[in-house]
RNA sequence: GCAGGAUUAACUCAAUUGGUAGAGUGUCUGACUGUAAAUCAGAAAGCUAGAGGUUCGAGCCCUCUAUCCUGUU
């Protein structure tokens, strides 16, 4: 077993200690949470999404704002993330919705039908309007159903993609005279589905982007999703990118995911989550409880038996998920998690949240999501402590 | 009392000239992995108020009964 992953890193907006775990703020909120919210559950670094961004409210507001951080009034670090995925979807989901090229994208808004265009450069433009403390190269994720063939040249596209993001990161930061203290770290995505070489190739393209540029990528991600079509992670693939990335490099696992994934991923040397699950699950009334005294089991050398195969039938997962809409919690007047703090847990009944739910009342949406990311926020101080 | 109208799934209502019933809501259960997602999917659920009649065949037509609504003495 290798040593447990610990980085300090360094935002013009505070430090984070890996691994931790970013919640989707997609269009600069979590849904139904208020900072207040958010700093009880002991959420830090967020995600925004350039993509949502940039559609509403715009760019226009957004800088008279004085960027995302004052537009919402919350001063922790901040990722964006480069809207690539958003626009790939979208079109992949409907070619009529938009139009992709070597050198740009042109996609419609799904809301007003409004035709617009990003290009690596107008991505990275936008992160820095957005003035966020970390910011993703707009990359070319393609479905992981794609041939072997598609996925290559998606993955060539992505490095030439990302030297086009990184020359003009570099004269953003020129432009805006940062120092190394207030610039955003820069992340470079891999892509190359389920396929190995193309991991390593991808890898090694970025790598080659950043010696030719003159500027190493302050951390890599891994595009695409991390689960086959059955929902089953994997393993090998995830493992393999990781060890393809440089050791001090830090390694971002985009869209990372379920609480037993997100140790799996940090097992494999991955730095940094982030993911809607616990938010979108929280509003669809499904609620992460701990087992017993919601001890993630910690041994100083070996990783602990428990986190091994977490999807195993044999092994009970350290945890459960409960749908609090279920008729059986109609009249169950105990708590949601009893070993949970949070405000849920400490004030309302599990009777209370399904009548919540039932009403289809936005407090249930808000209490629920408060509680799943407190779920994850204790699995990522447990991980920290490892 | 009389005259009209109604009675179909738990609720609100559909069902072309008579061809053995559908939807929305609710209920029950799933799903959600760089958020087109307070979303989506599936299931259960009806002796069509009751009793007769006409017909090859009735939720639809006829008779009676019950209950309700609206008028009117």
């Amino acid at each position: 077993m290798d040593k447990f992953r610990h980085q300090i890193i360094t935002t013009k907006n505070g430090k984070l200690k890996t691994p931790f775990f970013m919640p989707d703020a997609t269009r600069a909120l979590v849904k139904f949470l208020s900072n207040d919210d958010l700093e009880k559950a002991g959420v830090v670094p967020m995600v925004v999404n350039t993509y949502h961004l940039f559609l509403q409210p715009t760019m226009e507001t957004i800088k008279k704002a004085g960027g995302v951080h004052k537009f919402m009034n919350y001063h922790k670090p901040l990722l964006s993330d480069s809207g690539g995925y958003q626009v790939f979807s979208l079109i992949h989901k409907n070619p009529q919705m938009g139009r992709i090229t070597d050198n740009e994208v042109v996609f419609r808004s799904p809301a007003s039908g409004e035709k617009h265009t990003i290009t690596p450069e107008k991505s990275i433009q936008i992160q820095f309007d957005l003035g966020v403390d970390m910011l993703v190269c707009f990359d070319d994720p393609p479905p992981n159903n794609y041939s072997k063939e598609r996925i290559s040249s998606a993955v060539e596209r992505t490095i030439s993609w990302a030297k086009r993001c990184l020359i003009e990161y570099n004269k953003q930061i020129k432009k805006r005279k940062l120092t190394a203290k207030t610039r955003p770290l820069i992340f470079a995505v891999v892509q190359g589905g389920k396929y190995v070489d193309l991991r390593k190739r991808c890898v090694e393209g970025l790598i080659d982007v950043g010696r030719e540029v003159g500027r190493d990528w302050d951390g890599y991600g891994f595009g695409a999703r991390h689960i086959d079509e059955k929902g089953v992670f994997m393993d090998k693939i995830l493992k393999a990118t990781a060890d393809f990335i440089p050791e001090k490099s830090l390694r971002f696992a985009l869209g990372v995911g379920t609480p037993e994934d997100i140790i799996k991923c940090y097992k494999l040397g991955w730095d940094m989550f982030d993911c809607v699950i616990p938010t979108r699950e929280g509003r669809h009334g499904r609620l992460f409880i701990s087992n017993k005294q919601f001890e993630f089991p910690i041994s100083n050398s070996q990783f602990p038996n428990k986190f091994k195969n977490p999807n195993s039938k044999n092994q009970k997962l350290f945890y459960e998920i409960v749908n609090i809409r279920n008729g059986k919690f109609k009249n169950d007047f105990g708590p949601v998690d009893k070993n949970c703090d949070c405000e849920l847990c400490q004030n309302y009944t599990r009777a209370y949240l399904n009548h919540l739910f039932r009403l289809g009342d936005p407090l249930g949406m808000r209490l629920a999501s408060i509680h799943n990311l407190k779920f994850y926020m204790r699995l990522m101080e447990e991980l920290q402590e490892l």
